[in-house]
DNA sequence: TTCCTTGCAAATCGTTTGCATAATG
DNA sequence: CATTATGCAAACGATTTGCAAGGAA
């Protein structure tokens, strides 16, 4: 069905590296992050070639692009997972549980309406857990 | 409950050309768009002082802001809508007849799972039924 | 007479792009 | 060898900000 990973691809040691951190990391890095820790490998890669390789990666569906409401875009080496949830308190992005409410039922509303829904984003903002724990309110 | 209508409020004709744009708006403009139509009342105005007022008038809960994962922030008269349809055809943004979905159920999830939800954006991207009427597949 | 607001321009942030060079298939 | 990818720096779009001057309360 998907032909994205058939694009022209030359697997250049920077790439490889972009894909290794991301693959390694569980934190949704942003572009910025995975350069710092892409230069602690090759101090010689530079950002618009992160950046290109980012783009490379989730435009042939082998990461995730997240993209939020505010700041910048994070990434994901999760490309199934859709859901996700912004903590104001510590400003990480967690994978949400579940995803049943958002499947069928979701798209039956617009579509009875008339429209043809081809993305849905879907982005819970509050706090986690972990931080509702450590504020014991 | 909101005293975020008892903001320092200085009634300033630039304040109140603004908010009359965005009331006599019903394309969701972006703020260069209502810049735009503000500079064809009074050309004296600002890009500046656009945003600084469409800042104001969402924040101060008179208008509403709308996100998009791609491109400008566009603005809405009405407060209460909060679920948006973008058309990948005609580039617009129309509102969602119904949000039964994304009410109680929708938080019932995180809820579950500890999260505490404060926001939650949901965006369908699609063609709209204009155009999907328009070409008739 | 406060101090909020404006206009203007420069600055910011995240990201993209042009270009000459290097490296891959 | 034909491209694709890189490094670098400059350009970009959307928005914010510093500052001196203007104008509501």
């Amino acid at each position: 069905m998907e032909n994205n990973e058939m694009k022209k691809n030359r697997n250049t040691p920077q790439r490889q590296l972009v894909k290794k951190i991301i693959d390694e990391s569980c934190d949704h890095p942003t572009a910025d992050t995975v350069y710092k820790r892409v230069i602690e490998h090759d101090p010689r890669v530079s950002l618009g070639t992160v950046y290109r390789n980012l783009e490379f990666l989730s435009e042939s569906g082998q990461i995730l692009r997240i993209k939020l409401p505010q700041g910048p875009d994070h990434f994901d080496f999760n490309t199934k997972q859709h859901i996700h949830f912004y903590c104001t308190e510590c400003m990480n992005i967690s994978d949400m549980p579940d995803e049943s409410v958002t499947t069928d039922e979701a798209e039956s509303l617009p579509r009875a309406a008339g429209y043809n829904v081809k993305e849905r984003f879907l982005l819970y903002i509050g706090t986690c857990p972990e931080c509702n724990k450590n504020k014991t309110n």
